[in-house]
RNA sequence: GCCCCGGUAGCUCAGUGGAUAGAGCAGCCCCCUCCUAAGGGGCAGGUCACACGUUCGAUUCGUGUUCGGGGCGCCA
C-alpha cells in the first residue's frame, strides 16, 4: 500500500481544513483518489468541485483555499489546482516505493486480511446434475466459485465451498431410463431410446460398465440400481474433471436428502403456518407475488410431487440454520428465474432471514471457438463441449484463466486456439512468462532474495519504476474490490495489463545487474516485489507461477 | 407482452460520476553485448448503439427507443 497510512493522513488534513473553512458544508466527506493520469500526481481530490453548490462559491477559489492552508504535511511534495478545480498531490520520492518493502516482507500473503474475522460464507457453484459430464458453462461456474472463495478467503472470511446434486426428479430418471434402453440394445433387444433421452456416448460407456459389474442384471430390469449405478459413475466422473481443473469443494449436498430428513415437508408446514399458501386446479400455490414475484407459483403439482423451488427453499433454509448469513450462488443466467422464486420462498418462512438472501452470480453463456468456427457438440457427451474436453485441449491454467477473463456479465468466446498458442497475444503465458522472467533474472544475480527487503528502494527514481511501483500497491485494493463484487476479472486484468505489462517494459528500459550496487539491489527488490505480486496474484487464480518457461 | 444481461478502436474486451475514453491482437515504422524476444518503443485507429433527462461534470446514473443473447412450465 503506497501507504495508506500517507493515504489516510493526507484524507484527514484536507477533510479537517474542509471543516473549518467551510463549516456550512456540513458533514461533508473528502474522498482521495488515485489519477489514471500519472502527471496529475499521486492523489486527487474532488473536493472543491463537489463543496461548489452547497458553498455557494467557484471550484477553484475553493481549491485555492484548501491548497493554501495545505502547507507542510509530512510526506507531500506538492499540491496544485488543476482543471476545473481538482487538487492533485505529489509524493515525496522516497515514500513512493515503500511499497516495495510492504511486498518482501508479507510474501506469500502480501495482500491478505484479516478485516473479517472469521466470519462464515458460503459459495454454492457448479451444482451439475449428475446426468452427463460438466459442459463449458459448468467450467466457468468452476472457476468463478473457486475464485470468488480464494478472493473471500483473502479478505479473511471464512468461506465453505459446496456442490449440490439434484439427484432427484425427472431428469435422473431419465438418466435411468436412457442407461437402461442402452443396456438392453446391448444384449441384443430392439428397444428404443426413451424421448428426450440422454444421446451421448457416455450412456454406452455407463451400460457396458453396468453390465460389467452386475452379471444379475444383463437383462437390465433393475431400473433403481441402474440409476444409482449411472449417478455414482457420473459423480465419481465430475470429481475426476473438477480435480483436474484443480477445484476441491468443502462439502456435497445432495437433494434427496432434503426428503429422507424432512426437510421438505417441514418448509412447506412452515410456508402453509405463515399463510402463504393455496390450493388451485388441484394443485399448491405459493403466493410469491407478495415477496416481488411476477406470479404465482406451484409448490406441489396435482400429482402429488413438489417443483423444484421447494426443495431449493429447504436447501437454503438449511444453509442459514448451519450458520451461513452470506450465500453466494454461482450459476448460468439461464437460472435467473429461480432468484425471485428462492428469494420469495426465504420470506414467506418468516423467518427473519434477510431480504436479498442469498447473493447470485449470473454469468452469461459460453461460447467455443475453433479453427475460426463455433464448436458445439462433442462425441461423448452429444450435444455439447465438456469441461474435460478443453482442458485436454490446453491445459489447467489456460481454461481457468480464460474462463476469469470476462466480467460475469458478458458473453465469453472461449477461443481454443488463442488459449493454446504460446505466443505473447496469449494473455496467460503473457503473465507466467512475467514471473518466470523475473525468476530468471534472480537466479543469474545469485544472491538471497531475502536481503532485498533491506535494499535502499529511495534509489529508485525512473518513471517505469514509479508506475510500477504504485501499480503494486494497488494490488490489496484489486482484491478488495474483486471480493465485495464477486468479480475475478479484475485480477486477470490487473496483472496482465497493470503488472505484467509495465514489467516487460521496465526490463526493456533499465539494466539490472548494474555495477552500483546498491542501485542494483534497489532495481532487484522492485523486480522481486513484483515477483511476489504476481505469484499472489495467480495463486488466488488458481494458475500456477512457474519460474521455468 | 414481461424480466435479466450486453452494444466502447478492424477484432476480442477493460473502464470506480471527473481532466486528453484504455489494453491486447491485427496494420505500419523501429529496438536484442543483464533474463528465455513467448519481449519492448512509436504511429494510426472512436458519434462510448440512439434520444431525452439528472448533474458543475455522464461511457458511467434515470427514462424511452433500437439491435443481439438469455429467461418467462404443475421441467430442473
Amino acid at each position: 500500500m503506497s501507504s495508506p497510512d500517507q493515504k489516510t493522513r493526507l484524507r484527514e488534513s484536507v477533510q479537517r481544513i474542509v471543516k473549518e473553512k467551510f463549516p456550512e458544508a456540513g458533514d461533508f466527506e473528502v474522498d482521495l483518489e488515485r489519477p489514471k493520469n500519472p502527471d496529475h500526481g499521486d492523489f486527487t481530490t474532488n473536493a472543491a468541485l463537489q463543496l461548489a453548490k452547497r458553498v455557494g462559491r467557484k471550484p477553484r477559489e475553493i481549491a485555492d483555499a484548501i491548497t493554501a492552508a495545505l502547507v507542510g504535511v509530512e510526506g507531500v511534495a506538492a499540491t496544485s489546482v488543476a482543471g476545473p478545480g481538482f487538487i492533485n498531490f505529489t509524493l515525496a520520492a522516497e515514500s513512493r516505493f515503500n511499497v516495495v518493502r510492504e511486498i518482501l516482507a508479507g510474501g506469500a500473503n502480501h495482500g491478505r486480511k484479516d478485516g473479517r474475522n472469521g466470519e462464515k460464507i458460503m459459495v454454492e457453484f457448479v451444482s451439475a446434475n449428475p446426468t452427463g459430464p460438466l459442459h463449458v458453462g459448468h467450467g466457468r461456474q468452476a472457476a468463478l466459485g473457486d475464485v470468488i472463495s480464494t478472493v473471500l478467503e483473502w479478505q479473511g472470511w471464512r468461506v465453505t465451498r459446496e456442490f449440490y446434486y439434484n439427484d432427484a426428479g425427472n431428469q435422473i430418471a431419465n438418466l435411468a431410463l436412457s442407461v437402461q434402453a442402452r443396456i438392453q440394445q446391448a444384449a441384443g433387444k430392439a428397444v428404443e431410446m426413451p424421448k428426450d433421452g440422454y444421446m451421448g456416448d457416455y450412456i454406452v460407456e455407463i451400460a457396458r460398465e453396468y453390465t460389467a459389474a452386475h452379471f444379475g442384471d444383463t437383462a437390465g430390469e433393475n431400473l433403481d440400481q441402474i440409476r444409482e449405478f449411472a449417478v455414482e459413475y457420473l459423480r465419481k466422473e465430475q470429481d475426476i474433471d473438477l480435480n483436474a481443473f484443480g477445484v476441491k469443494f468443502d462439502s456435497y449436498f445432495l437433494e434427496s436428502s432434503l426428503y429422507t430428513s424432512g426437510k421438505v415437508d417441514e418448509t412447506v408446514n412452515a410456508l402453509v403456518a405463515a399463510g402463504h399458501t393455496f390450493d388451485s386446479e388441484g394443485a399448491q400455490w405459493l403466493r410469491t407475488t407478495d415477496f416481488g414475484d411476477d406470479k404465482d407459483r406451484v409448490m406441489r403439482k396435482s400429482d402429488g410431487t413438489y417443483t423444484y423451488f421447494v426443495p431449493d427453499v429447504a436447501y437454503h433454509l438449511d444453509k442459514f440454520r448451519r450458520g451461513f448469513g452470506h450465500v453466494v450462488n454461482v450459476q448460468g443466467a439461464d437460472h435467473h428465474s429461480t432468484v425471485t422464486r428462492v428469494r420469495s420462498g426465504l420470506q414467506a418462512l418468516e423467518m427473519k432471514i434477510p431480504k436479498g438472501y442469498p447473493d447470485y452470480v449470473l454469468h452469461q453463456m459460453v461460447t467455443v471457438m475453433k479453427g475460426g468456427e463455433e464448436m458445439k457438440i462433442s462425441k461423448r457427451a452429444g450435444s455439447y463441449v465438456t469441461v474435460r474436453d478443453l482442458i485436454d485441449e490446453v491445459g489447467r491454467d489456460g481454461v481457468r484463466y480464460f474462463f476469469l477473463m470476462r466480467r460475469v456479465d458478458s458473453h465469453l468466446v472461449f477461443d481454443i486456439d488463442l488459449a493454446k498458442s504460446n505466443t505473447d497475444d496469449n494473455p496467460v503465458y503473457y503473465v507466467q512468462y512475467a514471473h518466470a522472467r523475473i525468476c530468471s533474472v534472480l537466479r543469474e544475480w545469485g544472491g538471497d532474495v531475502a536481503t532485498l527487503a533491506g535494499a535502499d528502494v529511495s534509489r529508485l527514481t525512473s518513471p517505469y519504476e514509479a508506475a510500477l511501483a504504485q501499480k503494486l500497491a494497488e494490488f490489496p485494493q484489486v482484491l478488495a474490490r474483486a471480493a465485495s463484487e464477486f468479480a475475478p476479472h479484475l485480477v486477470t486484468y490487473f496483472l496482465h495489463d497493470d503488472v505484467a505489462a509495465r514489467l516487460h517494459t521496465y526490463y526493456n528500459s533499465e539494466r539490472f545487474l548494474v555495477e552500483d550496487e546498491s542501485l542494483k539491489l534497489a532495481r532487484l527488490a522492485l523486480v522481486a516485489a513484483t515477483r511476489q505480486v504476481l505469484a499472489n496474484g495467480l495463486a488466488v487464480l488458481g494458475v500456477s507461477a512457474p519460474e521455468r518457461m
